[in-house]
Order: C-alpha cells, then sequence, then structure tokens
DNA sequence: GCCGTTTTCGGCCCGACTGTTTTCAGTCG
C-alpha cells in the first residue's frame, strides 16, 4: 500500500463529503484533500507511520490520523465505505453536470427519487423538475442542455481524461509491483491522448498469467471481476470504471502494445500492410504466413521498421493520413516534450489559488533547464484570486532584484488577464504595455452566444498588449462544455495580429482542443505550449501539453516557446513596441 | 476536520453570476 493508494482514498472521501455536506465549500471535504495531497507528498510511506507519528504532521489531525491506519491495517475505510453506498458513481454522475450542484442533487433525488442521469432525463421530461422549490423552467432547461451537449447516458458514457490518467498512473504502478510482473503499461485510447475514455486498457508483460490474473482479484481497488481468462481479466473499480487488463510474455511486448493502443482503423490498416507482404500482424506478433516464424515483435519500432514505416507517435494514430506518411519517411516534426525552451504562463502564490513562492518557481524552472519564463499572476477582475497594480509593481521591483540570481534564466513580468464579456481587459491600457508578456483568458460568461463570444475574443485579441489567448474555449473536461466559437475568424484574427494561440497543459482543460489546433495547421499561427502551473510541480505537466500539441498535428516552428530566448524575446519586444 | 490559541471554539481566500426569489440559494472559480 503506497502513499499515492491512501491519497486516492482520502481524495474519493472528499468528494463525496461535498455531495454529503451539500456544498463545495466543505471545510471537512476540504481537510480531507489537504491531507490526501500531503500524504501524496510524504517522503515516507504511511503505511510504516503510527498514530503519533502521523499527528506531527502538519494537515492530519486525530481523525485523519486514525482513519488512515484503519485503511492501512483492514485495506478499508468505514466511512468511505458508507458514503458510497449511499452516492453510488450513478449518482456521482449527476454532480458531475455543469450547473448541477450537491444541493440540488440531493432535492432531486429526495423529491423525485432521481437516482442517475437517465432517471434525470425522465423527470426532466415529465416536466415534474420545474414544480420543485429552487428550480424552474430555466432551470429545466439549462440541466437539458447541459446533459445534452455532454452526451452522458446511455452507452456514450466516458471518462475524462484527467481521472482516467490518474486512475491509469496508479494501477499501472500498482500492476507493476506484483509478483511475476516484470513490466505493465497503459494503452488504448488513453495512449493516444483523447480527451476522454470509454475504459482502461492496461498491458502487463508476465510468464505467469494465471497468478497475475488471481492476485489482481484481490487488489483493494477491484470492485468486481467481470470476466477473466488465460490472458485478460476485465474488473470494475470503485468508480465505475471498466479496466481491462491483458497479460502477455515479455517478447510480445511490442506487438501487444501496438494491437492495444490502436485506434482500431490505424491497426486495420497494418493489418493490410502486412498481409501484402505475405505476413500476419496480430497482438502477438509480425509473423509469415503460414510458417509461423516470427518477423517482428518485441518493440513497435521493429514492427514498424519491418512494414517499411517510421515509428508513429500513438496521439496520431487515427488513420488520419499518418500511415501513408510513415511509409513515405514523411511524418510531420511534431514538437516533443525536450524541444521546449520556455514557460509563459506561471503563477505564484501572489495569486490566490498560486500556492508556491515567486523564488520556489523560478529555481524550479531552473532545475527543469528551462530558459525563460513568464511570471504570469492573475489580474484584479478575476474575483479571489486576483491582484492589484501595487502587488503587480511590488512584483515587478521583486523581479528586478532577482534577475541578478538567475543568470541563466530570462524572467519575463506577465499577467494573466481576464477577458470581460465585452472583451475588455483589466487596467487601463498604459498600465498593460508595461508588462513584458500579456495572457489573455476567459474565466466567465461561459454561455454567450457564437456571436458574441467570438467577438469578445477577437477584440481581446486585437489588443496590442495581448500576446497569447490562455486556455481558449474554457472547457474543462467532462464539467464544462467549450464556450461557442467561430473558431476560424478567432484563428485569422490570431494570424493578422500575430497573438499566439495557448495550449494549456492541466489534464482537465486541454485547450485549445485538438479541433482548433488542426485548423490551425496551414496557417501561420503561433502556438504557446504552457504549463499555467500554480505550484512547482505543475511546471512539468507541460508533458501533457506536448502530447495535445502532437494530437492536434503541431510541429515545432509552430511553437514559440521552443525558440532560443533571444529569438523569443526579440519577437515579443517587437510585437509590444512595433504596433 | 485541522489549527491555534484568547486552552474550548471560531476561523478556514469569498465575490460574481444565475435563477430563483422578493432577499437569497446554489454554483463557480
Amino acid at each position: 500500500m503506497t502513499n499515492t493508494d491512501v491519497a486516492a482514498v482520502f481524495d474519493e472521501l472528499a468528494a463525496l463529503t461535498r455531495i454529503a455536506d451539500g456544498t463545495a465549500q466543505s471545510f471537512r471535504a476540504r481537510a480531507y484533500e489537504s491531507a490526501a495531497k500531503t500524504i501524496g507528498g510524504l517522503p515516507r510511506p504511511v503505511a510504516e507511520l503510527s498514530v503519533a507519528d502521523l499527528r506531527r504532521v502538519q494537515g492530519i489531525g486525530k481523525s485523519t490520523a486514525s482513519m488512515i491506519r484503519e485503511y492501512v491495517e483492514n485495506g478499508r475505510l468505514g466511512r468511505l465505505e458508507a458514503l458510497r453506498d449511499e452516492y453510488p458513481p450513478a449518482f456521482q454522475e449527476l454532480v458531475r453536470i455543469p450547473g448541477l450542484g450537491p444541493k440540488r442533487a440531493v432535492a432531486l433525488r429526495a423529491a423525485l427519487g432521481v437516482g442517475d442521469v437517465d432517471a434525470l432525463i425522465v423527470a426532466l421530461d415529465s416536466r415534474a423538475v420545474r414544480e420543485l422549490p429552487g428550480f424552474g423552467r430555466k432551470t429545466e432547461e439549462n440541466l437539458r442542455r447541459a446533459i445534452d451537449r455532454l452526451g452522458w447516458y446511455g452507452k456514450e458514457r466516458r471518462t475524462p481524461i484527467l481521472e482516467a490518467m490518474r486512475e491509469a498512473q496508479r494501477l499501472v504502478a500498482d500492476l507493476g509491483r506484483l509478483p511475476g510482473v516484470d513490466r505493465a503499461a497503459y494503452c488504448g485510447s488513453l495512449r493516444r491522448f483523447r480527451d476522454t475514455v470509454a475504459d482502461l486498457d492496461l498491458l502487463v508483460a508476465t510468464s505467469d498469467p494465471s497468478s497475475v490474473s488471481r492476485r489482481l482479484a484481490r487488489r483493494s481497488w477491484v470492485r468486481e471481476v467481470i470476466g477473466s481468462g488465460d490472458t485478460k481479466t476485465s474488473v470494475l473499480t470503485h468508480t465505475g470504471l471498466q479496466v481491462d487488463v491483458r497479460m502477455v510474455p515479455e517478447r510480445q511486448w511490442g506487438a501487444a502494445l501496438l494491437y492495444f493502443t490502436g485506434s482500431k482503423e490505424h491497426n486495420i490498416r497494418l493489418r493490410r500492410l502486412a498481409i501484402e507482404r505475405g505476413w500476419v500482424l496480430s497482438e502477438y506478433a509480425l509473423y509469415e504466413s503460414g510458417k509461423e516464424t516470427v518477423v517482428a515483435q518485441e518493440t513497435e519500432a521493429d514492427i514498424y521498421g519491418a512494414l517499411g514505416m517510421e515509428w508513429v507517435p500513438p496521439p496520431i494514430r487515427e488513420d488520419q493520413g499518418e500511415v501513408e506518411e510513415a511509409l513515405g519517411r514523411r511524418l510531420p516534426d511534431l514538437v516533443a516534450e525536450s524541444d521546449l525552451r520556455g514557460d509563459l504562463h506561471v503563477h505564484t502564490d501572489m495569486s490566490g489559488d498560486g500556492q508556491d513562492s515567486l523564488e520556489a518557481m523560478l529555481d524550479k524552472a531552473v532545475a527543469k533547464g528551462l530558459e525563460y519564463i513568464a511570471i504570469t499572476d492573475h489580474a484584479e477582475d478575476l474575483a479571489i484570486n486576483g491582484v492589484g497594480r501595487d502587488e503587480m509593481l511590488a512584483q515587478r521591483q521583486h523581479i528586478s532584484r532577482l534577475r541578478a540570481h538567475y543568470p541563466g534564466l530570462r524572467i519575463l513580468h506577465g499577467v494573466e488577464l481576464n477577458i470581460g464579456r465585452d472583451g475588455s481587459l483589466d487596467y487601463d491600457d498604459a498600465f498593460l504595455m508595461d508588462y513584458d508578456w500579456c495572457v489573455a483568458s476567459i474565466h466567465s460568461h461561459f454561455n454567450l452566444s457564437r456571436e458574441e463570444q467570438t467577438a469578445r475574443v477577437i477584440t481581446a485579441i486585437a489588443h496590442p498588449a495581448v500576446d497569447v489567448v490562455g486556455h481558449l474555449q474554457g472547457r474543462r473536461i467532462g464539467r464544462r462544455p467549450p464556450i461557442d466559437l467561430d473558431v476560424g475568424a478567432v484563428l485569422e484574427a490570431a494570424e493578422l495580429t500575430g497573438t499566439a494561440i495557448e495550449i494549456n497543459s492541466y489534464l482537465d482543460r486541454l485547450d485549445a482542443t485538438v479541433e482548433v489546433l488542426l485548423q490551425a495547421r496551414g496557417r501561420d499561427v503561433l502556438i504557446i505550449i504552457s504549463s499555467d502551473a500554480h505550484n512547482t510541480g505543475e511546471l512539468d505537466q507541460t508533458v501533457w501539453g506536448v502530447l495535445q500539441a502532437q494530437r492536434g498535428r503541431v510541429s515545432r516552428d509552430m511553437v514559440a516557446n521552443t525558440w532560443p530566448v533571444d529569438r523569443f524575446v526579440a519577437w515579443a519586444r517587437a510585437r509590444r513596441h512595433g504596433r
């Protein structure tokens, strides 16, 4: 039992407590959440600590300490089990609908017996919802629209990548520690980096699949075994996620990885190519037809190579032209994590939601090998988290003094502005033009018409101080749909003004979307991949932004923060002073 | 639920926005 496992339990406990307490501001839930974070970051295994040891840790008190011991000793937590019974996964999904929080979800169940999204649809259709106190016609309409746009019913139900990735990383680590397991990895649409996934496909290398299967069925995260055979076991987790675990001998790793990563269409193309050459491609190997002689199987690159292809990065394995390109050795020159030299959207603890100091963020940037960074705390119009002029100017002075201490890191003083309903920005024009770097983002008014949204974004893009638009459509995957936007018009404005479009690396944002990025290809639009880090750890999440860029087929030369520092800074200055 | 004391309970970033109300609850960041 690892600290990550225990942290996951407290995260789930926090989510369910929010529903039980009927508010996102539940202090108990917040305490659980902070305990989860603390546990996840402890240098020693939490399982080895006594209650007294635990209580000495900041953020862990009497109650949390004993719950940790209970979970470590029994593999279960009474309070959590009780909450799971009261709020099963189907009910939890109700709370995921934008506009429906814990209070009204509980009210719907109490008054109408609504226990899942399907039941809510029935209740909406019967017009029963609008009669409830606190609800009305408008709410009914909004709920119906929210459900429609998310496609959250029937077999369309999918898990957002943030949740799926966390779960997959945890389960892969857990499986990797089982006796007899040589290797474990996630594949499927998660490895292809889709926004949402229907299930998790995990691959395990082992010479003893039946014993691994038996051990797997007894893991604490397994709620129910759906099916189990010689090489594959399917289970359901406590959060209602289906996990398919495939077991293969180590030498077949590459073939299995290729097969289970897909997409189905990409695989079919590869199998056809194999047939043309008198071979057969299966999840076990590429082999000579009828002879069983293996041509390639150990790595994906071996198999692609044998088929006369370049290795295809998983995010573009969708049979959208990549097979022909790989055969012709002309795959796009996709941007890679190691290409990034700067991070241009970074918060410090001066922002209300920032967690680490300016110095800590800069130290981490240096350790990461970044050549330039823009500090972009929230501007004053953002409730709670925003910062006024005086603090901004003090920060600018602070940065000036610090520059001597960071000779290898070019530090830009920037800001994350809020795009108002009409496209207006914080502060005034003169104040804005004194920044080295301005990100402008939408943080409010998500439900305007396409015309209004497009107009406000283009107004912001046209402002001479705005260098890049942050998280363009403001979506939170699985929680809030992207704002309605005329993407073509926005990209045209960006091209015309030389304003860059951000790829925000948060796993629940990944904004600009793949659709937008694909539209940006062939236009002279600059892309910037940013962490939007609110603490030092999040500076590393640009790895996700890079995968999003790859999926959007963004080439290295389109990404401005791959440029050497002098070129980048010269460009940024010219933008500010040249127009 | 945790913390820090004014050692026994109050404070915990809280304002904007929407839709419901007729002064506020719920949701969001």
